[in-house]
DNA sequence: GTGCTTGCAAACAGTTTGCAGATAG
DNA sequence: CTATCTGCAAACTGTTTGCAAGCAC
């Protein structure tokens, strides 16, 4: 995706923007997410901003996810069961891939998604605003570990 | 969908075979499930079974719907926030149409939607073995509501 | 200085589990 | 009779919240 710096000041701004104080804090967070090439959870970003600040809580990296989740600059994942995983670089709706063996998940190319919501809304009536298309599977890694 | 009756005996046939004990709930809780049109959750379940049972509880709910997980006979649909919901007349993964207002579950007909996961497989590798396409919207009866 | 932010601990909600008594087969 | 099932209550997990102390501005 673009480039981590931009996007980190990007970020940034909206904060300024919004008159959210700039803690060091959020400062790593910020910075972390717009590094992040995959989908972290909330646990794995405290443990990653723990190891800078030691007194970091899980609680503050909740609330400023929050944060930015309200601010429309981060894509919340949930899951039933595993845990939420977010991502800063494409804070709106797309397709995941989902790996069912080591968790991964990455963003497939499906050009003709869009056209699906727009068929959905044409034959059920419902204004669409929003949706989730993932697909599980079995990532290439984890098809060799079995095979070999 | 099909006929209830033939669903609630198709049910009860799979509970026989795999030797599991027909008990009084879990006749009760068949029954409704095979005549529900729509996608209730544990907790409506329980409500609606309570009237007929007044011991009847939750985990026994909970039990009976991991035993048909198991068995591949009904779809959980978990939410991040809001509690799961179960489909035993189509136990297999279909897009659904959630309304955001009133959280009400429809099955919309999208033939195409099987190509797309056809086409994420072949241009990711991944093996795709179940896939979650959720549109989320407000439901004609909502809309009325707002503009009213 | 003001009031937003932090971090701890407790609360929360939905789901799961342990166990003693009940019951289907 | 015996193993499974029930139902209660307690445990569990990820997330949220209340509050006193700390810090950005």
């Amino acid at each position: 995706m673009a480039d981590p710096d931009a996007r980190f000041e990007a970020l940034l701004a909206k904060f300024r923007e919004r008159d959210h104080r700039i803690t060091p804090q959020r400062l790593a967070l910020l910075r972390l997410l717009a590094a992040s090439e995959g989908h972290p959870s909330a646990s794995q970003i405290h443990e990653q901003l723990h190891a800078q600040f030691p007194t970091m809580s899980l609680a503050t990296v909740y609330k400023t996810l929050n944060l930015l989740k309200e601010m429309g600059e981060i894509l919340e994942l949930g899951f039933g069961d595993d845990d939420n995983r977010y991502d800063a670089n494409e804070p709106f709706p797309h397709p995941h891939l989902i790996c069912i063996r080591c968790h991964k998940i990455i963003d497939p190319e499906v050009p003709e998604y869009r056209a699906l919501a727009h068929e959905v809304a044409a034959t059920s009536g419902f204004r669409v605003v929003s949706h989730r298309l993932d697909f599980y599977g079995i990532c290439p890694d984890c098809q060799r570990l079995e095979a070999g």
